[in-house]
DNA sequence: TGTAAAGTGTCCAGTTACTGGAATGTCAAC
DNA sequence: GTTGACATTCCAGTAACTGGACACTTTACA
C-alpha cells in the first residue's frame, strides 16, 4: 500500500502519517527503491490503534504507552485500565469545568438585552477583578 | 506600578502581561529612564479584562475584538451579545462531545476487569476500524 | 510514445498562547 | 558596598500537527 492508501484507510492525512514515523510514534515503512514508502496491514492496524487513540483525547504521549501495551502479548488489562481510568478522570474534570463555564456564561448572555444601547453584563462582568 | 506589582494584580504571570504588549493585544506601556515598564489603573483594567476573558475560553482574537467593544463607548450591546453567543454555542457543542466521549469511555473502562489476563476490551476498542 | 496530472519525497516555517532560560542591567536595603 | 530581588532583551521550546515550496515518480490518456 502506498502512503494515501493506508491513510484513507487508517482515517488519518498523509501529512500526519509521515509525521507519527518521523517522531517514532509507529515504525519507519518500508521504501520502494524509488523511496516511496509502503504499509501492511499490521501498520495499518497500528494508524488505526493511534487515530481511536488520539480521537479518545490521549496525549501522543499516552499513544507510545497504549501502543506499547498493545504491542505486549504479555501485558495485563489492569496496566490499560489504569491509563484508561486516569484519562477517564480527566474527562470528568473537565465536564465539570465546562459545566460551570457553562453556566456563568449562560446566564450572562440571558442577562444581556442585545439591543442598540452600550450597557452590557457581559462586559461588565469582564471587567471585574473576581476571580471565576 | 511596575510590571511584577501590576501582574500580581491582574492575576497574571510577568511573562504573559509582556507578551500580551509584544503581540499588540494591549498598549505598550510607558517606560521609566531605565527602561522599566510602568502601569496606571487603566491598563490594568485592561489585563483583568483580557485574564477573565481568557478564563472564558475566549481567544487572543476574539479578546482583541472584545478589548475594542469594551474600549467603544457607543458600540451596542448587540455587538458585544453576538460574540458571546457564538462562543455559549462552541461551550454547549464541547459539552455534547465530551459526554459522548465519557459515555463511550466510562462503558470501556467498566468492561475491563483490570486483573493479570491480556484480554481487555479497551485495547480491543482502540484496535477496531470503525471511526467513534 | 509523449505529456500532463496526480502522487510522493524532503525540508522549512507557521500555528496557539504562552513559558523557560541565559545573559545582563537596575534598584532597594542593610 | 554589596547582596538580592527585580527588570530588560532575545532565543528556544512546547503539542501536534499543517501548509507550502520544489523536485521527482508514477499513472492515465490521446
Amino acid at each position: 500500500m502506498n502512503i494515501s492508501t493506508v491513510a484513507k484507510m487508517a482515517g488519518l492525512p498523509v501529512k500526519t502519517v509521515r509525521y507519527y514515523a518521523d517522531i517514532g510514534l509507529v515504525s519507519a515503512p518500508e521504501r520502494t527503491e524509488s523511496g516511496y514508502r509502503t504499509y501492511d496491514g499490521g501498520a495499518l492496524r497500528k494508524l488505526v490503534f493511534v487515530r481511536r487513540a488520539r480521537e479518545f483525547g490521549f496525549s501522543i504521549k499516552e499513544c507510545r504507552e497504549l501502543l506499547s501495551l498493545y504491542e505486549d502479548r504479555n501485558r495485563s488489562s489492569a496496566d490499560v485500565k489504569r491509563i484508561a481510568t486516569r484519562r477517564l478522570e480527566e474527562i470528568v474534570e473537565k465536564q465539570r469545568e465546562l459545566k460551570s463555564l457553562h453556566d456563568e456564561f449562560a446566564h450572562l448572555v440571558d442577562a444581556c438585552k442585545g439591543d442598540e444601547r452600550p450597557d452590557c453584563p457581559i462586559i461588565d462582568s469582564l471587567s471585574t477583578l473576581d476571580r471565576s
